[in-house]
RNA sequence: UGGCCUAUAGUAUAAUGGUAGUACGACAGAUUUUGGUUCUGUUCGUCUUGGUUCGAAUCCAGGUAGGCCAACCA
């Protein structure tokens, strides 16, 4: 049984079977280095690497730097590091628009010399008033008519940086009356005396996104062009300039671009977030960037899944978070070794344990893979617990401790909770007191008794504290730029962040590395931030183990 | 009031004129020294009206709804 190919697929597979190109494919993954790549990009780096892997093509790495205002090296490094994280290789073919701007000059003098183009020098506002609208064709102005000659020398002139910034535009001549407001002849150069973050100072001229991305695709001799649906309305101009300029014929599919829910995705509001300090920066673990992921804990694998799994269509697409979360949940849960960590501690005290001895407990490291093999946990007669196992007077279906309940701690003894004392001045919950049935210890349990619950604890005399950094959703809303008039930060969630200083964690912890991933057992998965300091640890809830329980009570 | 695109369970996605399936979610149960994992089961769908056809989610026509397009952005 094969499985089902996308309409993307499918294109490429009757492309092959007919012979199309010889039989080769190639895919480009073409960002504008302008901002850091996100997990929208992260479905089309997927698609474009899986397609062409899957049909055994190559993909080109190509850099769509053709405004040299927005761009910068900064970002053509963390876009680089984003797509090697993510586990695909460009090998060598990493290119830029700005490698062809020679070539593409001489595809605009051709033009000119066809008769194709021409240089106008009304402004801005005098060009969109001359466009028409949808409903109204647009009307030709006087340089429409200029000669050849002229609008050679003209072009010639923009090039030399003998015109000042936004005094003329090269224009393709098309059809000013095209239901197609693309093809109602469109700017193809404009004049931009910046510096370019690769070409320098060495152009006055730069041009346009239509007359770039498919000119580089053909030089590249790129097969198939993938883009999102936004650019359906360029596909006419895309084939016009290649047609035109008789050039190798790449050709441009449109997919649905990624929407998830309780978060934003386009770069203008991103970079909100980051320059209004809503977040920490570009790779704040509640973004939705791959940075921001890759720090909350989050794996290439599991992005991966989550990519294959939502599919690739043309119909506009919500998904819901909550399938990332299970992607990284799915995953993590079979590479994560288990510790143990108390969140909001509360002590237990064990009054029938000698206050002189302490033993080491043996705890599986990760039940889902045995050879990740045990470790020893040190155990004695005082042990944080989390506060949330004590309740003075159970609710319904509560099987942890109350007075009079037991329950086990993991991987040691089956304990009884004696009674709760109080600080006599605050009425705090100060200490639980418990006894421990002897016969009970993992491994040789002689005692025959079940518990329904098992509870996760802390040696108080030798537990290390951690800070903990408890993640929400960044929005509250399941579309927060989805609502008219309501601008998308009125949804922000002020309880994004909850920062835990002094959690209580098993001394086995001061090995963790940055990076590295962990269940804290009953609670979630965390990693090691980079903010962590030898003696001072920062862990990043990745995400919550799922809670059937917390769930019901709702 | 122009053009282009899209419409299948709650959310996605398959079925390419021949049994509407899968995943996630939800719900229920079993297992479990994590209220995790695992396993089992249940629930729920072809936007609408016509047409073509032995047979339509699929093809055709109309309607409806949604998205995109009038940057010297990409």
């Amino acid at each position: 049984m094969s499985e089902s190919l996308n309409f993307i697929e499918e294109i490429i597979a009757k492309d092959i079977a007919e012979g199309t190109h010889e039989g080769r494919v190639l895919t480009r993954f073409p960002p504008e280095p302008n901002g850091y790549l996100h997990i929208g990009h992260a479905k089309s780096i997927c698609l474009n690497f899986g397609v062409a892997k899957k049909f055994g093509g190559k993909t080109n790495l190509r850099f769509d730097d053709t405004n040299p205002v927005t761009e910068d090296v900064e970002y053509v490094d963390s876009i680089k590091q984003d797509i090697q994280w993510l586990g695909f290789d460009w090998e060598d073919r990493e290119f830029y628009a700005s490698d062809y701007f020679q070539q593409i000059y001489d595809f605009a003098v051709k033009l000119i010399q066809d008769g194709k183009a021409y240089v106008d020098h009304s402004t801005p506002d005098e060009i969109a008033g001359q466009k028409g609208s949808p409903t109204v064709p647009g009307t030709p102005n006087q340089y429409r008519d200029q000669s050849i000659e002229d609008n050679l020398a003209q072009f010639e002139k923009m090039r030399a940086g003998a015109f000042d910034e936004g005094a003329c535009v090269l224009r393709a001549k098309i059809d000013l009356a095209s239901p197609n407001m693309h093809l109602r002849d469109p700017v193809m150069y404009r004049i931009k005396k910046a510096h370019h973050h690769r070409t320098g100072d060495q152009w006055f001229i730069y041009p346009m996104y239509d007359f770039a991305h498919g000119q580089s695709d053909s030089i590249e001799q790129v097969t198939h062009s993938i883009c999102t649906l936004e650019f359906e309305n360029h596909k006419p101009l895309y084939d016009w300039y290649i047609h035109q300029l008789g050039i190798f014929p790449s050709h441009q599919y449109e997919f649905a671009r990624l929407n998830l829910s309780y978060t934003v995705m386009s770069k203008r509001k991103l970079l909100q977030l980051v320059n209004e300090e809503y977040v920490s920066g570009w790779n704040d673990p509640r973004m939705p960037t791959i940075s921001g992921l890759r720090r909350r804990g989050y794996t290439p694998e599991s992005i991966r899944d989550f990519a294959e799994r939502i599919g690739i269509a043309k119909r506009e697409n919500v998904i819901d978070v909550s399938l990332l979360e299970f992607c990284v949940r799915e995953h993590l849960n079979k590479i994560a070794a288990r510790y143990m960590v108390v969140q909001n501690p509360i002590k237990l005290r064990i009054t029938n344990y000698p206050d002189d001895t302490s033993e080491m407990m043996s705890i599986s490291n990760n039940p889902e893979d045995e050879s990740a093999g045990t470790r020893l946990v040190p155990f004695c007669n005082e042990v944080y617990i989390e506060a949330e196992d004590y309740m003075e007077v159970p609710s319904k279906g509560y099987f942890r401790l109350y007075p009079g309940g037991m329950v086990r701690l993991k991987n040691a003894y089956i304990i009884k909770c004696e009674k709760a004392i109080y600080n006599p001045t605050n009425g705090d919950l100060e200490v639980i007191e418990a006894s421990y049935i002897p016969e009970s210890r993992s491994g040789n349990d002689t005692s025959g008794i079940n518990v329904k619950g098992t509870i996760h604890w802390v040696s108080a005399n030798e537990a290390v504290n951690v800070e903990l950094r408890v993640y929400d959703r960044l929005f509250t809303d399941e579309s927060p730029d989805g609502h008219e008039g309501k601008d998308f930060k009125e949804f922000i969630n002020p309880n994004s962040l909850q920062i835990i200083p002094n959690a209580k964690a098993e001394t086995n912890i001061i090995n963790a590395k940055p990076g590295d991933r962990y269940q804290f057992l009953r609670l979630g998965y965390y990693c090691l931030d980079q903010d962590s300091a030898p003696g001072h640890l920062v862990f990043n809830r990745t995400v919550t183990l799922k809670d059937t329980w917390a769930k019901g009570k709702k």
